[in-house]
DNA sequence: ACGAGGATGCTCT
DNA sequence: GAGCATCCTCGTC
């Protein structure tokens, strides 16, 4: 099952996610977004990377097979959630950084405590899908929060630099869907 | 629309 | 003890 996310270019696979579907079945009803941007991280080649210095207790799951769930907490807040790629052992990961909300809707403007701005962060999009440390080292083709493929639309992909980094600012492997008007 | 500042706790040096 | 792969609120324009 995605077969291609273990591809050793992490910044080729990145922009493939865009326009998948992530789905949770999380709590009592499932909630689904569609992919709407991401980051990639590319292991040891990349300073910004948190498996640039090999394997800590965080990062273990970075270096498990492609399509493991990696999620660590951000500024001692937030859950971020990742899609491990490339081969087993490497340390590649796609940050999810925002989605556009599908299915759901009520739950997870009660997992946010708003109505608006449900997914449009990389906080936010694990909040509002309800994924937490709990979830970090899961497989995504069979758990309780699932990758699926999109409609197969074709996106406009912009590529522009990573957010929120001080490290390999310059390369641009953030990657944000075109709404389409 | 945009920017500054604070909250908050874990990870690794 | 420093440094975060962030979010929210409250100011301005």
């Amino acid at each position: 099952m995605h077969g291609w996310l273990d591809d050793e270019d992490v910044v080729a696979i990145a922009p493939r996610l865009l326009g998948m579907r992530l789905r949770s079945e999380v709590g009592d009803e499932p909630t689904e977004v569609v992919i709407g941007e991401v980051e990639a991280y590319a292991g040891d080649q990349d300073p910004a990377s948190h498996a640039f210095r090999g394997p800590t207790p965080r990062n273990t799951a970075m270096f498990g097979p492609a399509g493991t769930l990696y999620v660590y907490r951000s500024y001692g807040l937030h859950w971020c959630m990742n899609v491990v790629t490339g081969p087993e052992g490497v340390g590649h990961a796609v940050l999810l950084r925002a989605g556009i909300p599908t299915v759901g809707r009520d739950t997870m403007t009660d997992r946010r405590g708003r109505l608006d701005h449900l997914a449009d962060g990389p906080g936010k999009l694990a909040q509002a899908l309800g994924v937490t440390g709990a979830h970090n080292g899961i497989s995504l083709s069979d758990g309780e929060i699932r990758l699926l493929p999109g409609e197969g639309e074709t996106l406009a992909v912009r590529a522009t630099p990573r957010v929120g980094i001080t490290k390999a600012v310059d390369r641009p492997w953030r990657f944000v869907a075109e709404i389409p008007l």
